[in-house]
DNA sequence: ATAAAAAATGAACGTTGTTCAAAAAAAATT
DNA sequence: AATTTTTTTTGAACAACGTTCATTTTTTAT
């Protein structure tokens, strides 16, 4: 059976170089500028052998958009264990910051793109799949909430909707600045107006 | 001279007919599945005539988000003059939730689709032209701030980077819920998880 | 009634995502 | 070693997209 399973490596293998090629391309030139002749170009197939590895456009953002989850994963092991939640907090929308600031189109991907969403709703099995990436995510945000509010952080809040609103407010800013929302306008300080309004945010926690 | 006065309002009338019809396509069944032959079909006349009227799609674009802005300058008017300004500035976020809830696809024109602001910079004059809507729009969030910071709330915080951040956590949730990340998560109250996020910074901002 | 100007047209171009019969390569069988 | 079967790869072809522009139609001026 040895052809058989190094047939299978060698599937796993192309597939993986046509990720890769794709999310060069992202990089360089934009999600919006790659084409499936660019990847296919990049990875010296053609363009049905492509079709033959991804059922559509759609499924290579979404492993893309997969890949990018893991990436951010990687940026949160940068968290020190230290024992006040609410410090774990701070940090955990510092690095959030930093991982769009490094990675925008990765983080467009994850965050904002549809695509990557509608493969997961196209295999429907009842209807809607689940967005397990952003679920995890947010999970290791909101269990993070709940130790604050254990430890008498945040009094008189509630762990969900609150996770959700300090998601929004990395998100917004991120998402600001990704699609261009902050270059039209004339802040006084352009290059630091994320971490600045991260700071005014930090500022807010240590009074709540 | 009654002829050429009539022609430029003829003109002119042609012109919005279009952006109507294409308003009226985005939302019915979205801004990307809305083809210039679509608009051109709605409003009776052919493709070429929509482009002697537009330069290209960007430019329809660009309109309707400048039209975006009028609309919500409308939903602003709602705000009652009420002398507490931190009691406006929590009015405003509210307004502005509702508009991104009830226009979600005018909404995503105006702060999230990169089209409008491409035709922006590409009529460069020098090399990039300003955004006077969203300037426009963040000024009156601004200028609210400062009267809080006047009136001595907000004490050690710093104006424009506050109403950045301000203006992110409104943003960041509509972002989410506009770009389906509200969905795919199972929240316990998803219906509400909007307005209960937005009173979640309610309550920060009467600690504040 | 005729000439000049303006407005509207739609066929055609290049590019996109996608498909699929055919060709090439690899593996299995005799 | 030769042949058959299976797997993999290919690229021409399709529909739909934004866009252009020579041509036609309509309107205005003479």
């Amino acid at each position: 059976m040895t052809t058989a399973t190094r047939k299978l490596r060698e599937k796993e293998e192309l597939r993986q170089l046509i990720l890769q090629s794709a999310k060069k391309l992202f990089v360089e030139k934009g999600i919006e500028n790659t084409t499936i002749r660019n990847i296919a170009d990049a990875t010296d197939y053609s363009v049905g052998t492509v079709y033959v590895y991804f059922k559509d456009k759609n499924a290579i953002l979404h492993d893309l958009h997969t890949i990018g989850f893991s990436e951010l994963g990687g940026y949160f092991l940068e968290i020190s264990p230290v024992d006040d939640p609410l410090e774990r907090l701070k940090q955990m929308g510092r690095i959030y910051l930093k991982f769009a600031v490094e990675n925008p189109d990765m983080y467009d991907l994850m965050f904002n793109i549809k695509e990557p969403l509608k493969h997961l709703a196209e295999k429907e099995n009842d209807g809607c799949e689940a967005w397990d990436e952003g679920i995890g995510t947010f999970n290791i945000l909101k269990s993070t909430v709940k130790d604050c509010i254990d430890k008498g952080y945040f009094s008189g809040h509630e762990e969900e909707p609150l996770s959700f609103m300090i998601w929004g407010v990395v998100h917004g800013m991120c998402t600001l600045e990704i699609r261009k929302r902050t270059k039209g306008l004339k802040f006084n300080r352009p290059e630091t107006i994320l971490t600045d309004g991260y700071k005014e945010f930090l500022k807010m926690l240590d009074k709540v």
